[in-house]
DNA sequence: AATGAATGAGCGTTCATTCAT
DNA sequence: AATGAATGAACGCTCATTCAT
């Protein structure tokens, strides 16, 4: 790994734990292994260092892969595997999410934008695998609000819930089954 | 307004805005109208100006109050009323919020652990409002389930889609609405 | 005991423990139990009060005093006792001497000068009681050389024997004797 | 002369000469025409400054070499010799010495130990010179007075004498031989 | 490419001093 | 006489940034 990718490596841990403020480039030098002006002399200053990261960091991108494997599955089991793929890749990413989500990110940088893109892409894809699930026609927008339930449940539950100190009661699996099948039942219901 | 509190309103305002290192003392007490002195005759430190902020921030009692006016509702009016209470509250406060939830303040203080509390507690009047509007008996886990989608989809709705360039699509109420429906008839199905 | 009296009584103690510069005027009001104004509507500022301490402390009126009964002693034990009297007077106002003669204070004042001035006087003493003690006549040299000898060793015996952590092997009142045994010897064997 | 070592020059100098807290670290960055920054980046606060002046302070040392011309004297000039050495190491030191002596650096560190063991072994030294320069046997506490009195002379004679606005009438040399003279006789009329 | 000594603006904080009460 | 809230200059210190090597 060159010393570069190392530099980013560290700040993006750094930022994520720490707060961008909160992280000195001292400290990002000394994890990194180099001396501190080299950061410099890669990025023009700290700045651009976050904006490297926040911009080069591939959001969507390793998601979008593993989404491939749901084509082959029958609507249900889709739609839980991809509420899986979901959580997992919330997950993964929890620590940087709240750091672009915080005031002294969401001041500095228009990625929010990019957080609320992404969720939009990710309630396109769960609207057409809803849509197939249910075997009835059913209006637009009662698919979307399951939509937004069916994610805001997932997203919920891994950035808030994953910070009780207890433990989380319930498996992640076993959750989204029973939200998959709460909603499934309520639009079957609704016509 | 004394000059002690004043200073805490402000702090709080340029705290949430722009995050805890990325605001000074000095604009402070220039925003406060008060000399820079003043903050640490009042507050030992800045840490100190921050901690106070965050304990006596009355997160609940302005809720509390408000729902005691969902007494004398019946079951279903009472739930849309409580989610309409509690996408009212998230909006307040929004960005104290997303502010004691940013990696500096996490890292910092134990008021994350206050956040679940509230998310708890808000979690076991909803599981009511939603045992009392099913006629039949149902599992404690479905309602807990149903409880959690349904906190969720309304903090996402404010939290996140609060940020989308454009517009909300649809009124709150119309979506709180729509999600009570959905769930209500998703849990009566499942029996 | 009047308010005046007692924030002297406490800057005294303080600047004497700690340094001037250390000892901040929140501290004298507090242990003086007075607000902190008060000091400013005795003392103009924080250097007249030192002003004031440093030229008011009567340095020498306690010591003259008790001298006076050397007067009726015999030559030999009237400097023996005019030994504990200055060993004694030192120790009293060890703190105080040592917290005059430091850089910050030396600097400010003009007091290191009374202290020349007070040991000129004691040495103007001590000069009659060697004389008076030794029998036969010597160069006024000889005694003067005499004199500052014997208030050297009783000054560095209080002053810096007095920080060493292991108790003094000797009593003063012995050491004294001792010594002036030892001059008086030698005086008496250079002519 | 390296950047680190003119900090510590200067610092030294403005230490002894004003105190340690009347100093501040501006006054030493300029008079050192260094940065401010750079007192900060070899030492890790102010106080870290004066420990390293005070523990890297070859206070000893000095002395100590200067001393081994002594061994090829006879008893008496040894002891006049050694006598001068003191007082010119003290003369040297003055500054450095009442400083540390001060209420301020006492409070803080350890370092008057440091002093009293330095006594102690000038003491020792002293001790056997006498012992060598009394031609017959004698009590050793006697010894120990006579040496006592001699380093206190000289002591005093340098750090308060040497304040007086008055020169100093006798020069030291011819000074120490009298109290060396005078102590010697002392002794020998003693057994 | 890489270093780390050196910089200095600006931070949080202290504290003697003022002043309305 | 006495208070203590309020001030702001100046302090010790931090840290992103520069630059000679």
């Amino acid at each position: 790994m060159s010393k570069k990718d190392k530099i980013l490596e560290i700040a993006l841990e750094l930022f994520t734990e720490k707060g961008f403020k909160a992280t000195t480039t001292k400290e990002i030098a000394l994890k990194s292994g180099v001396a501190e002006g080299l950061i410099f002399y890669y990025f023009k200053d700290k700045n651009e260092l976050l904006n490297h990261l926040v911009h080069e960091y591939s959001f969507i991108g390793s998601l979008q892969k593993e989404m491939n494997e749901l084509s082959g599955l029958d609507p249900l089991p889709a739609l839980i595997r991809f509420g899986q793929l979901y959580a997992d890749f919330l997950s993964r990413n929890k620590s940087f999410l709240t750091f672009i989500w915080s005031p002294e990110i969401v001041q500095n940088t228009d990625v929010s934008k990019d957080i609320v893109d992404f969720i939009t892409t990710m309630g396109e894809h769960a609207d057409t695998f809803f849509t197939r699930a249910i075997s009835c026609s059913i209006e637009k927008k009662k698919i979307e609000t399951a939509t937004s339930m069916f994610l805001s449940a997932i997203l919920t539950r891994v950035l808030v819930e994953g910070r009780k100190t207890t433990n989380i009661p319930t498996e992640n699996k076993e959750y989204i089954e029973e939200v998959v099948t709460l909603i499934i039942k309520g639009l079957e219901n609704s016509h």
